[in-house]
DNA sequence: ATAGGGTTAG
């Protein structure tokens, strides 16, 4: 049962000649755990005499399932109830986000172990409610030390203290909401570290931008003697692949398959997505194929890898393929598809798709896909249904869908449109740079100098900058940071000379950089120094790539980046086969076929 | 058998 052989568990089941009920739990423990979920329920009706582990077992199996009525009408019909049936009955209502009820289960629970605090504490940090999350917190180990000190004096007391869960939830809970300060705080204060702290700490930093700090924690967690295991595994996986450090990244996949987790379906995943944001699509399709039980999460991300690549077809085929298998696509899948569509002009597809997600799959879209239809409509040039869209969405709409209907707009210059965006944008968003810079681009390519003389005023008024770009270039795991006219990198002078010769190269290979949309007003001394600057970005990421691989250097004759993209050129980070990575001040885009497939305009 | 963390889009 255990590995998954229900027939031939099933087999020896009807053969035996007597069951008790043992024989029967472990049959239905074994079709929940594969899965089978309807068989596990006709075999626990016809079950003659269950115990209390059989209606845990069932109950969890409802619970598992997401069936909150189910699970409550068995749990009220239960002859007898144990600590397990509550803290499972507690967290069905954890985990479908019902606080409320969580909170009225937790108190008229007779007997609360760690697991029931734990719960309820989740419960608050889910919904973002972090102060009560804090008052329970606090109250909890008040709590745990009084009674357990009451009964059984020290040694327990050392072990309830020492139990990290709920400094766990606290702290993934501040890193959520983004308090990393609070979050290192509890850190710092707590009394004993598992690898789950370090994994939560070490996603926080990464996922609140601090890359720096997410790779030191890193190092200081191997310092501290913590291995590497499947958390931290993956949080390690996560932050190399959003500061797109490959070469990292590999080494940490080749400690991974020492370990054997390689085709585990979590660390699949993470490596799958490592693969796909530092630019290798076949190197993540091959871990992808490798993951033995492949979730939503699996398919979603190689999905979602294809469409940033500008792979539309094939990002399709995976999600017709996600449907063969038999996986219920989510809200998440659906963003991808629809991206997919968006990023490679199937717009009738996509809106296919967008209509008949409900029906087929039961998924009511919500912000996000209209914004991707917005999007997808918008880059179709039919501006008049994207409007449409916004005003008879049931959302209201918000920065995202009027930065869609900007960046639509600003492709096929429709200023009337663009400047009403605009306007709505920065009411909600003023200090969204890149919202300016849009507008800013669009006057700039209908000639109107006066409008765009304004918008940089207006930007100094708001005080938004554009951050300086910089280059993040990973050599032989070191991670080299660039800056223009960079003159502190120890190794400048051979950069330079190598730059110079990089630059004779493109130009022979017929490269032509744009001027159009490059920085229109400033005076042509300084449009020298920006364009030589774009070049330099350029050069920098392609030279110090290829000079590890020793990969003959190909230039930029498959390079074509859409004008709106051009001054996020100034940010190049890497660029690997087709896809050019890039970052801002936040994050890293992905470009390919001159297509940015991250939303965010520039 | 029940909790927590780590993976996916934007």
């Amino acid at each position: 049962m255990r590995n998954g052989h229900c027939d031939l568990a099933l087999r020896v089941f009807d053969a035996m000649p007597l069951r008790n009920s043992v024989s029967y739990n472990a049959m239905i423990s074994g079709y929940l755990r594969n899965a089978k979920f309807s068989l596990a329920r006709h075999l626990f009706d016809r079950m003659p005499h269950k115990d209390l582990f059989s209606w845990n077992l069932m109950l969890t199996g409802f619970v598992r399932n997401r069936r909150l009525r189910d699970a409550r009408v068995l749990f009220d019909s239960m002859p007898e109830k144990d600590v397990v049936s509550w803290n499972a009955m507690l967290s069905g209502y954890v985990r479908s986000g019902h606080v409320e009820e969580a909170r009225e289960v937790f108190d008229k629970m007779p007997l609360k172990n760690s697991i029931s605090w734990n719960g309820l504490l989740s419960a608050y940090v889910q919904s973002g409610r972090l102060e009560e999350a804090r008052r329970l917190f606090e109250s909890k180990s008040d709590w745990e030390l009084i009674s357990w000190n009451c009964l059984m004096g020290g040694y327990v007391k050392r072990n309830m203290l020492g139990d990290a869960s709920s400094w766990n939830i606290m702290i993934s809970g501040y890193c959520q909401s983004s308090d990393i300060t609070q979050a290192r705080n509890l850190f710092d204060m707590m009394p004993q570290r598992d690898s789950v702290s370090w994994a939560a700490i070490i996603a926080g930093y990464a996922q609140n931008g601090h890359y720096e700090e997410a790779m030191n924690m890193l190092v200081e967690m191997k310092r501290d003697g913590e291995s590497l295991n499947r958390s931290t595994f993956c949080s390690a996986l996560s932050t190399c692949a959003d500061i797109a450090a490959l070469e990292l990244g590999k080494q940490v996949h080749g400690q991974v398959v020492k370990t054997g987790y390689e085709n585990g379906c979590l660390v699949g995943n993470a490596l799958v997505g490592m693969y796909c944001k530092c630019g290798c699509i076949d190197e993540a399709y091959d871990v992808f194929e490798g993951i033995q039980h492949k979730d939503v999460v699996s398919w979603n991300t190689m999905l979602a890898g294809y469409a940033r690549h500008g792979f539309g077809r094939q990002a399709l085929t995976v999600f017709e393929s996600m449907i063969a298998a038999g996986v219920k696509p989510d809200e998440i899948s659906m963003v991808g598809v629809l991206s997919a569509c968006s990023h490679t002009g199937l717009t009738d597809r996509g809106t296919e798709y967008f209509h008949s997600m409900n029906k087929d799959y039961g998924i009511t879209p919500n912000s996000k896909h209209y914004t991707c239809m917005i999007d997808l409509l918008g880059r179709a040039g039919r501006l008049e249904e994207a409007q449409n869209l916004v005003r008879n969405m049931p959302f209201e709409p918000d920065a995202a869908t009027w930065g869609a209907l900007l960046g639509a707009s600003r492709i096929h210059g429709n200023i009337e449109l663009g400047e009403k965006a605009a306007e709505m944008v920065f009411k909600m968003e003023p200090h969204n740079s890149g919202m300016y810079v849009l507008l800013s681009n669009l006057y700039a390519a209908s000639g109107r100098w006066v409008d765009v003389g304004k918008m940089r005023l207006k930007m100094r008024e708001v005080g938004v900058e554009k951050t300086p770009g910089y280059s993040w270039v990973e050599v032989h795991n070191k991670i080299h940071t660039f800056t223009v006219g960079d003159c502190f990198h120890p190794e400048k002078g051979r950069i330079y000379a190598f730059l110079e010769e990089l630059d004779l190269k493109m130009k022979r290979e017929g490269y032509v950089s744009s001027t159009k949309l490059v920085l229109h007003d400033v005076v042509e001394e300084e449009k020298k120094h920006m364009l030589k600057y774009h070049s330099e970005k350029l050069a920098v990421a392609f030279g110090i790539l290829t000079i590890p691989d020793g990969r003959p250097i190909r230039v930029m004759k498959n390079l074509r980046v859409c004008e709106d993209c051009h001054n996020a050129i100034k940010h190049i980070s890497r660029i690997v086969g087709r896809l050019i990575i890039v970052r801002d001040s936040h994050r890293f885009h992905h470009f390919s076929d001159g297509i940015c497939s991250c939303g965010d305009y520039w």
